[in-house]
RNA sequence: GUGGCUAUAGUGUAAUGGCAGCACGAAAGAUUGUGGUUCUUUUAGAGCGGGUUCAAAUCCCGUUAGCCACCCCA
């Protein structure tokens, strides 16, 4: 037998209801926010996510899915949107008319890690991308959009972390700060840690081996950003708790995607484990230009949709699904006849289903039940020769004799 | 990618090397053409491939997949 692949899943039509209710909000409110859809290929020439969010990377080094193909292309499928989206406002001339681009995406996102509950190989990530404006509100405006967005959905205990890496120049002397701080500490480190210090050396302070927490213990983490990018992240603050959004600032908080500068946040839900992280994003104000654009700041943020729906499950509500009419008869000759009204409920925008396989109307009657009808329409050989049939409320159980315009005229 | 745990009807589970069972679900029925409750009946299972043994769901090896902790990340 056949399988789907390691990290990939069908969503099942019993599941994909939550899914269209989460999308359905998120269109909802992005609309209200001025976010306009926006659909990329899920492939893409390779060197767009090497360049963009950085070849020393694990997503890129280690994660990412690249292909020759039979042009000899060296293809990747995306393992983000954003490098895509950016991809898409260039060449596209989106700057044209507007100063401020605001877009949204829902779609695949491909990384091959070892899977986890929250964590697959195929994921969906619903995000934003604004791309135009510098402005500390801007910041302020995307992060409330997250959060609204949650509490739209009835999540109500999620966690938003707050960072500022500065500016370009800023990210280099924190790095450099932090290697010097650690430095003296090499020796009593583990030795994941020594390469952290070189790769990445704040998730040295994040290290779970004791050691390492006890040598990094006593350092403080002192404010490094310049002026202009410091009044930018105190403005960012202030207007997030102007919206009334709490927010916890984590001065060790990294993100995994080189092209991030100034603010930085995550969401993480205390419902799903290890793997919490629900939402992350932050600015990239370098990266168009990197990417052959005029330089323009921007900032966005990405969803997981499975981390979503894991977290929302017992607080997002669904109606289970019903249907109009259920089409009944009582002998298997009206079969034909049956079929024509069912034809004509459906004409009229109403959902019908009806038996096949010739059972008896009991049987018939309870599958009227299963599908959750709202009405069932009975038809039987006595109804059929006074041209009427049966309509019969399912909740209340009523039933009256009726020809078909008056059926109809009942249920619309 | 590293380490560990797990794998039995559609789903959830039981059986300590000796007849694979239970619950839910699904299907049919309980005298004429009517759902939900109840009752009866039916249905369907060892991830895959090897090995040990008179005998394997059970022990061993491999493999695949899921989960957990790392790495990392949404």
């Amino acid at each position: 037998m056949l399988k789907a692949l390691r990290g990939t899943k069908d969503i099942l039509p019993d599941d994909i209801g939550m899914w269209q209710v989460v999308e359905a909000f998120a269109r909802d409110i992005f609309s209200i926010y001025g976010y306009k859809e926006i659909r990329t290929p899920i492939i893409e020439d390779a060197s767009l996510f090497i360049r963009s969010i950085g070849d020393a990377t694990d997503i890129v080094r280690k994660e990412m899915y690249i292909f020759t193909d039979r042009g000899g292309r060296n293809i990747a499928l995306r393992p983000e949107a954003t490098a895509s989206v950016v991809r898409a406002y260039l060449e596209n001339s989106m700057a044209q008319n507007q100063d401020l681009t605001k877009l949204f995406y829902i779609g695949p996102m491909f990384r091959s890690e070892r899977p986890q509950k929250g964590r697959q190989r195929q994921f969906y990530q619903l995000g934003v991308e604004a791309i135009g404006s510098d402005n500390p509100l801007l910041d302020v405006e995307t992060i409330v959009l997250a959060a609204r967005f949650l509490q739209k959905l009835g999540l109500r205990d999620f966690k938003v972390n707050l960072n500022s890496l500065g500016c370009e120049k800023d990210k280099q002397a924190i790095i450099k700060k932090y290697r010097d701080i650690i430095k003296p500490y090499l020796g009593s480190l583990c030795a994941e840690c020594g390469e952290r210090s070189k790769k990445n050396v704040l998730r040295v302070f994040d290290c779970k081996n004791e050691k390492c927490a006890e040598a990094v213990k006593g350092i403080k983490f002192d404010n490094l950003l310049c002026a202009d990018c410091a009044e930018h992240f105190e403005s960012v603050k202030k207007g997030l708790k102007n919206s009334g959004v709490d927010f916890i600032v984590e001065p060790k908080m990294v993100r995994g995607l080189d092209y991030y500068t100034k603010t930085v946040f995550e969401i993480s839900s205390p419902d799903l484990g290890a793997k919490d992280a629900i939402c992350a994003g932050g600015r990239y104000n370098n990266l168009i230009r990197d990417m052959g654009g005029k330089a323009t700041p921007a900032i966005g943020f990405a969803f997981g949709m499975e981390r979503l729906i894991l977290a929302g499950k017992d607080k997002i509500s669904m109606s289970a699904p019903s249907i109009a009419v259920f089409m009944a008869i009582a002998d298997k000759a009206l079969e034909y006849d049956a079929f024509k009204m069912m034809s004509l409920f459906r004409d009229n925008g109403l959902s019908c289903e009806m038996d096949r396989e010739g059972r008896s109307l009991k049987s018939q009657m309870r599958k009227a039940q299963k599908l959750n009808a709202r009405f069932t329409v009975i038809l039987g050989e006595e109804e059929f020769r006074r041209d009427k049939v049966i309509l019969k409320d399912m909740n209340s159980g009523e039933q009256k004799e009726a020809g078909m315009d008056e059926v109809l005229k009942e249920i619309i």
